[in-house]
DNA sequence: GGAAACTCCGTATGATGTAAAGTGTTTTGT
DNA sequence: ACAAAACACTTTACATCATACGGAGTTTCC
């Protein structure tokens, strides 16, 4: 699976997963665990090693039961994801009351988007156009729309401009994602990394180019020197959107 | 792997393929294939199954070898990768000189980058921070660089202006991507989606958000109905982060 | 006529999600 | 008190993945 998507059954059941709670069940043995525990077992996992490497094998291991033991908390992987998504997406903030106005609300939802995306990088993984629809997700969902509602679009500009926003935002978070992997899996800083390819690249390169290439290797290297260069870089971008949203 | 990063060996080594020709070899049996022929059979079946498809054993049918003779024309999955990614980049247009004005040029180079996604959606499955620097790569990055470079903003700003484009490009390519696949794989449209989720979600909603959702909804199924409309989208969007940068 | 260089392949390893079928435990109905 | 139903849990098994390793067959060079 690339993005993972639900595909797990019928979307009804799904769905009452998400909001209800376990009926009991009264015959027998008494759980061992619950969903919950699976689902932050899973989370931690996730937070720790990546929804790549998330197995059921390795969930399983670390709650203490066999690999299909979880299927009796859970139907599938599929649906696990979703109830991680759903679950972590409680741990962020709404804007309080003193937030006032559409910029600084979106602005505030957007910091708080990158905030979880630092803790739960995997987040980015999961397929969000059907998104599995939870308390937390249809919260989110709805404050966006109020505050995006609020700006006096006409309705067809008021999606389209939640669309902006939203694909700004995933884009970046990405690319902010992609490049502390890049550092974290080769064990390169992007400065060495440049240093090892560019002697390389200078042999095939048209001599017209050379200048304005290597001032873009030089303003690359600068720009992703820090995690607080990242967050910045964050802010630029949001700061343009919201004015071209204006 | 979740997007696949290269760490493949040698970046030295990986850079020569991706620039060099292949220095004939003269002893042995003539080769059955090419390098070449390897990467058109892998673009190929990442075109039709999308990239989480595609295995070398997938592709070693398809040329008609066994699986391990494949590492003889390329030295591992992640380097047939790269190669596919730089060989592809080749078949996006620069904007010619009938385009004049940093605006209308990076919008030009946008809509490429579009059709490119829908020719090669996989595309976006791959990394980019530490892109194969092929020949094609380059070309692509130098565009960008000295149109936005024509824009009179400081070397910082630059780099940041840059970066919000493209985080914005490809934050847009993957929600249409996932909008169009979520169409394909559960057979049903966004209408359809709704209609079945939408009764059960009325019973745990908040009343007082009723109205919100559900004209929320009505937007987003009116919107994404046609690939036409996704288009719209995205030059709305578009527009949208070039005001905000101009 | 070697020997070296090369192409190509069979086998093996340790992962993956989950279907199928079985074992044991608790509650329910009588 | 006791059988049956419902449930928790496990073992085994299957197909699929990238690629390490070692070998077999082929062509060219000295």
């Amino acid at each position: 699976m690339n993005p993972d998507f639900p595909d797990g059954g019928d979307p009804q059941r799904s769905l009452e997963r998400l909001w209800g709670q376990r009926e009991p069940g009264r015959r027998g043995p008494k759980p061992r665990l619950s969903t919950a525990a699976v689902v932050d077992a899973a989370i931690a996992l996730a937070d720790a090693e990546g929804v790549q490497a998330l197995s059921m094998r390795k969930v399983a291991e670390t709650v203490g039961v066999s690999p299909m033991s979880l299927y009796t908390y859970v139907p599938s992987k599929a649906e696990l994801l979703d109830l991680m998504f759903d679950r972590v997406l409680g741990d962020t903030a709404d804007p309080d009351d003193r937030v006032i106005g559409w910029r600084d609300k979106l602005a505030f939802m957007a910091r708080e988007r990158w905030a979880l995306s630092e803790r739960h990088p995997w987040l980015l993984d999961l397929a969000t156009h059907r998104p599995p629809l939870g308390p937390n997700m249809m919260r989110k969902a709805v404050a966006m729309l109020t505050t995006v509602a609020a700006m006096g679009l006409s309705p067809e500009e008021t999606g389209h401009a939640v669309d902006v926003l939203q694909d700004y935002i995933t884009g970046a978070l990405r690319s902010a994602r992609e490049a502390r992997e890049a550092e974290q899996l080769s064990g390169l800083s992007d400065e060495q990394w440049f240093s090892i390819v560019w002697p390389v690249l200078e042999k095939h390169l048209d001599p017209q180019h050379f200048e304005t290439v290597s001032r873009m290797s030089e303003g690359r290297r600068e720009r992703s020197r820090s995690p607080d260069e990242r967050s910045a870089r964050f802010e630029f971008g949001l700061e343009c959107v919201l004015d071209g949203l204006e």
